[in-house]
DNA sequence: TAGATTGTTAATCGATTAACAATC
DNA sequence: TAGATTGTTAATCGATTAACAATC
């Protein structure tokens, strides 16, 4: 086993589909693949798999392949799957209540502990057991139930200003769905999903081929 | 202007931002601005930004910088931003409701046309003036109305089947938020949002100076 | 032992950064 | 004209792929 010191992002950004994919190999009680037939499934070449794992250590065997059950349990430590995370939600739109109800549906390791707003109409509602609470009470809620998330469903004018709240509050991590990027201190994670960004790059594949033929 | 005829994905993705934060300088009445003071605000380089840009055509001009809305408007091009795209949402859970909800406020050249279900208890119902339909119905409605885009909110489950059908009907791009890969034809661009996955690589940014100690 | 397949080093490819000539 | 800043080529860096020795 070599010890790598800095694991490059696309790495780590290639686990969880991995993961996904030993998940449905479990599920069709596979318990054994090589990295060629892991390749033909994922579209991964097989040695972009065996280069990526031997980041974190040995996990196949030679001559035989790698253990279903054994990769999916290690990549699951990798990631830190095998921990519980305790999250809020701050605000109660849509794409609030959606996050909520997904993880209250999906049981995980994490955990919405509540939602916060400052729309007085929606304090005290409850999303599956889930209560929304009043925006201003959020520093004191964090720092008492430990919470580890912050995720970040507001506009984009609130967001930085949540998530400054959110960090001196205690949170380890933020979860950002406003489309602006968040500044955060150094120990702070951040992962942002831009879902217009997303959209924006849609758009442009779908007019790609008439791009290049006006060109021509 | 150069022309390329490959314009590599990490390219493309970077447009939405740039366009993000051209937007904003627009709306502080800033009207031009140098590669350099751009890189500062947007924490790419200022030589990234210039070979990217330079991958479309020389938008700038020597000794003064880049005109705000100039770029703003060039890039909303590339980015196919300036058509209108007509879209249908399948799957009418809170994921799939809340983006009808967000393209509803947010006006924009994305509209949602029609959401589509197989659950008869939601069939019938509003959402913001769009209608809840049966999901049987949802090839004819596609071709009748020239729809551009299907959204994904169904399961994983789910998931190709309806992107088998809405890439028969004759979408040009899918926008997927289920935890799967979807195939498609090679006319057909995907868009992924694996929101799951993202929550994943947050987790292990969150454990990673822990795992690094560890091996000390 | 022979066959298969990993772990790992070396080669290649592509993307980012640096440098500077062109030019506004 | 002098100064500034782009457009573009060349150098560097990092990530992916290929090759093969180690080993189960």
């Amino acid at each position: 086993m070599k010890r790598q010191t800095k694991i490059s992002n696309a790495v780590i950004k290639r686990l969880p589909r991995y993961r996904r994919y030993l998940r449905e190999l479990q599920k069709k009680g596979i318990d054994k693949i090589s990295s060629n037939e892991f390749s033909n499934l994922t579209g991964y070449t097989a040695s972009q798999i065996r280069q990526d794992l031997n980041n974190f250590g040995g996990f196949g065997q030679q001559g035989y392949g790698y253990s279903v059950d054994g990769l999916y349990n290690e990549i699951s430590v990798i990631l830190g799957l095998d921990k519980e995370y305790k999250m809020v939600i701050v605000g109660a739109g849509n794409l609030g209540q959606a996050i909520a109800n997904h993880t209250y549906y999906y049981k995980t390791g994490f955990i919405v502990c509540g939602i916060f707003e400052i729309n007085p109409k929606l304090i005290g509602m409850k999303i599956n057991d889930i209560e929304v609470m009043d925006y201003d009470s959020i520093v004191e809620f964090v720092e008492d139930n430990d919470i580890d998330i912050g995720i970040i469903c507001t506009t984009k004018d609130a967001a930085q200003e949540v998530a400054d709240k959110l960090c001196f509050a205690g949170v380890g991590g933020l979860w950002n769905f406003a489309p602006v990027d968040i500044e955060t201190p150094h120990h702070v994670a951040v992962e942002n999903m831009h879902i217009s960004d997303s959209l924006h790059s849609l758009a442009y594949h779908m007019n790609k081929s008439q791009n290049q033929e006006e060109k021509k």
